[in-house]
DNA sequence: TGCTGTTATTTTGGATCCAAAAATAGGTTT
DNA sequence: AAACCTATTTTTGGATCCAAAATAACAGCA
């Protein structure tokens, strides 16, 4: 187990992302202390932390309150992934891939392709189309051989609707979503080809695209319906 | 004067900016706090916050180090600045200027048309220029409308060679320098052309070519000198 | 000499304490 | 009823204290 700074991180950054505090609410130090289980100090440290994420803000007056986002901060913070995996996607391109790196992604898509040849999705595949699509993108967003980069991407990550990983699926209507995750299939195919060709302005373009797609399940956070579907 | 915590923030800042500590130095939370003066309560927090930026990471056993920077990670460092930019760029053109956006990118360009004037830029030129080139990115940024987009291009920026403010000049040899800024001033007035007439994909791809004569100055940074020129 | 296990010292992480600043509440005046 | 000033309470920021972890120093041994 970590230290109890880092687990006061995590937690509050769950303890946030789940509405506990409603956004433009304040957080008082020892209440977030009394929940957690921990004194004073490593809830100031995590509060440092989590402003710089960009989940909690200094007010005018005193202290943090949570970020309050509106659904364009939403789609920004997509299209921030978009062009970051995108220079990401380019340079890796531009560099060729590695033995290891083509067959991890190979490995993906063979993966999701035995995933769609059914005709709809269970529930469980959910979490294995979440499992094959977070191995693409941490394959493309290291490949990029740069830690700058892979760091500018996890910062955007922290916000929690910008992740790759943050497509929030409709379990009730699994037959509907399964066309969305099969077009985000045929989009890595895209990502892939170009990738291997060496084509790195079609890759940044394509990863560019395959961003978007991330808004078709942004439902929850209230986004405009012309930008749903 | 701020809190003693955030003086520790930007003090540090400065210091390993400077090279007070060589990349991947430890840093002592006792030796920081003696030379600022402070208990090791604000140095802590701070180094949180550092750490964030990118300028401290934690080692594999304890504590921090500087960061150390490649070569590649400056021209990353440039790129994400660049893709950035570009996108508020965008959204920038897409939108329309606002009256106000207009006029406060004119008086860039007019102020810098008469920078430009004389043959040749004397030292104190230079500071001019640097306040010109940075109210023209700010109207950019903030004209993108987006807080999540100022943010992410905030926290590159932190990054002491990424920031558009970055621009170092050999006051050595002004004559030479003159070219290059001269060349920064007309991009600048593509982007406004670009801008002005709503063409919002030619302001991003002209706000990502521009970010690279940044890395132009960039010989302090030990780039390679096929990079330079 | 080189290696290993043990002890001593340093350094960090968390809790507590205290003072200063800020928010709140209450009462007064207009 | 609204604005203003004051007093009380709350909350934060910084310093200090203590324990645990980690690093460094050292002795014993192959």
């Amino acid at each position: 187990m970590g230290s109890a700074s880092n687990v006061a991180v995590t937690s509050l950054r769950k303890l946030i992302s789940d509405g506990y505090w409603k956004p433009g609410e304040k957080l008082r130090e020892v209440q977030v202390a009394e929940i957690l289980g921990v004194s004073r100090t490593p809830i100031r440290l995590a509060f440092r932390t989590l402003e710089q994420e960009g989940l909690l803000e200094k007010t005018g007056k005193q202290g943090f309150v949570v970020r309050e986002f509106s659904a364009d901060d939403v789609l920004c913070g997509v299209e921030i992934r978009g062009v970051l995996e995108g220079l990401a996607a380019r340079r890796l391109a531009e560099r060729g891939l590695s033995a290891r790196d083509q067959e991890a992604l190979q490995q993906c898509l063979d993966d999701s392709e035995t995933l769609f040849e059914k005709e709809s999705l269970v529930e469980e595949d959910i979490s294995r189309w979440a499992d094959i699509n977070s191995r693409f993108h941490a394959v493309i967003v290291n490949g990029s051989g740069s830690r700058t980069i892979a760091d500018a991407i996890a910062r955007n990550n922290h916000l929690p609707f910008a992740s790759s990983d943050s497509i929030i699926i409709d379990a009730a209507h699994l037959q509907k979503e399964f066309r969305k995750l099969h077009l985000a299939h045929q989009q890595h195919q895209m990502v892939y080809q170009a990738l291997v060709m060496g084509e790195g302005t079609r890759a940044e373009m394509l990863m560019r695209e395959h961003a978007y797609i991330g808004l078709r399940y942004g439902r929850l956070f209230g986004l405009p319906d012309a930008l749903q579907d």
